[in-house]
RNA sequence: GGUCCCAUCGUCUAAUGGUUAGGACAUCAGGUUUUCAUCCUGGAAAUCGGGGUUCGACUCCCCGUGGGAUCACCA
């Protein structure tokens, strides 16, 4: 090996450790305060964070921004917890912001000792001096991970006001030191905050403090497309959508793909197929909308992927009323979970059906409104014939019957004296309902004797209604 | 109003100078051995407008238009 091979290999092999200890250096946060319920938005700009950072192997910090006393509520903050843990991000630390008002106010006085910051009068409350911090009055421009170069003449933003008196520190020191304390690398958060970035630089600069990269997120607008999504057009607290059901994964899915793309057309994707392919670049500069029906559909497919012993988990507390009734049989419950599998979204389309009583004749024989009976142009004479026929058909079945059978057996009958003719007498006449599932799924899961009772007294009714 | 940002089917988006502008949701039509649902196949559907630059523009530049953010002693 010539000299030069040896030293380009060893060259690589120190480019490849710089970058690999470069990443593992990566330190994202999430800094909600506790001043409102946590919104879906949220979850995507902290799940921006958390992605990037796991992805590089760097560390995620949740900092809770508790410094405004009027506002903040407990039960909020235990609320963001709730949201992390449902969702499934894990935080490498957690911090309180109030915790670090020592450190704030140390700041506030050296800003003031070394003439970057002055008390003014007028505080709003009258009870005694702001401290303004004192502004270069320069031009900022600084580059944006998603927006590129954003430049802004910082004479506009005039002397800010960085504490309420001089032991109460605002939210622009505050997030600067707190940021740099924290060794945050990159700050990920929402649009709303490009404007607040060239303070928050002066400060920086002003204190000898590095700046992070930023990355600014759009926004997610209402399902109209225009408007910014708000609690009038629908749900937006995070934890609406675990009350109603839907699954933490559906959910990140849905929101992850709000403003990001990974480039391929794979739809579904999990967490750890998230983080994997997330990156900074694909995320979109414009705001997007927020498209319920998608969530719903995603919701579908990753419910369709849980196991069925899951599925009957996560529908099972809606039939607890059900199950204490002496009508509640779990031979029953068993075989229709799958159907219930298929025509379920969300959770709430599971209460419907219950509610509507669309799952009533599993249970109970249904009551038949004779006038249903016969399809279309068919005759009632026809059509009792035919029940007549399928019931002779059936009741020389044994008692384990399946639907493959059934359905050989009574096809080829139906195919020759019109299939509506016979299925749909017969498919009502098992359930008593305009829509349902297929009358052989219907054989098998009602089984020989209640099928053959159902018919025949459907029969028995056709007749007397002649007359 | 000042400053800053943004703009592809109805919606989420792909295409970083050369594609019949691709995919998904929704929608429409057909099929899957009645209906509902599922599933499959197919259709309709977009580059905000005007100028440049270029052989060639969704893509780069300028001007409009529209939308948004911010201009707190909230975060």
């Amino acid at each position: 090996m010539s000299m030069f091979n040896k030293y380009f290999i060893d060259y690589r092999v120190f480019v490849t450790l710089l970058i690999m200890s470069t990443e593992k250096n990566i330190v994202t946060r999430m800094a909600p305060s506790p001043t409102g319920r946590f919104h879906v938005g949220g979850i995507r700009t902290a799940f921006y964070n958390y992605a990037f950072a796991r992805k590089h192997g760097g560390k995620f910090i949740l900092r809770i921004e508790d410094t405004d006393k009027e506002r903040n509520q407990k039960e909020y903050e235990d609320e963001i917890y709730e949201v992390f843990k449902w969702v499934g991000m894990d935080y490498d630390e957690v911090y309180r912001q109030s915790e670090h008002l020592e450190r704030h106010q140390e700041i506030l006085r050296n800003l003031i000792d070394n003439g970057n910051a002055y008390e003014a009068e007028g505080a709003k409350d009258g009870s005694g001096n702001v401290i303004r911090f004192k502004n270069p009055n320069k031009e900022i421009t600084f580059s944006d991970e998603i927006l590129g170069d954003i430049t802004v003449d910082t004479t506009d933003l005039g002397d800010f006001v960085i504490a309420r008196n001089n032991q109460s520190p605002l939210y622009h020191l505050a997030v600067v030191v707190d940021d740099y304390d924290e060794g945050v690398t990159h700050v990920i958060r929402a649009q709303e905050h490009v404007a607040n970035t060239p303070r928050q630089i002066l400060l920086h600069e002003a204190l000898g403090f590095t700046t992070p990269t930023y990355a600014h997120v759009p926004f997610i607008l209402g399902p109209d497309g225009k408007k910014k999504l708000s609690k009038r057009d629908t749900n937006v607290a995070a934890l609406d959508y675990k009350e109603q059901g839907y699954l933490p994964e559906a959910l990140l899915n849905f929101l992850a793909f709000i403003g990001w793309n990974p480039g391929t057309e794979q739809e579904l994707f999990s967490k750890d197929e998230l983080v994997n392919a997330f990156n900074l670049e694909q995320v979109q500069k414009g705001p997007g909308g927020y498209n319920l029906e998608k969530l719903a559909w995603l919701n579908k497919q990753w419910l369709n992927k849980r196991t069925e012993q899951e599925f009957r988990a996560y529908i099972d507390p809606l039939f607890n009323e059900l199950r204490d009734t002496p009508i509640y049989r779990e031979e029953v419950m068993e075989k229709i979970t799958p159907l219930i599998r298929e025509r379920t979204e969300v959770l709430a389309d599971v209460q419907t059906m219950i509610t509507e009583g669309e799952l009533d004749y599993y249970f109970v024989d249904p009551e038949i409104n004779t006038e249903k009976v016969i399809w279309k142009k068919g005759t009632k004479e026809d059509t009792i014939s035919h029940l007549e026929k399928v019931s002779e058909m059936i009741g020389s079945y044994s008692e384990d019957w399946n639907k493959e059978d059934l359905k050989s057996h009574i096809f080829p009958y139906a195919d020759e004296l019109g299939r509506g003719d016979v299925l749909w007498p017969l498919r009502y006449s098992l359930s008593g309902r305009d829509k349902s599932p297929d009358p052989f799924t219907l054989l098998e899961v009602l089984g020989k004797d209640t099928s053959l009772r159902r018919i025949t007294s459907t029969i028995n009714e056709l007749r007397k209604n002649t007359g």
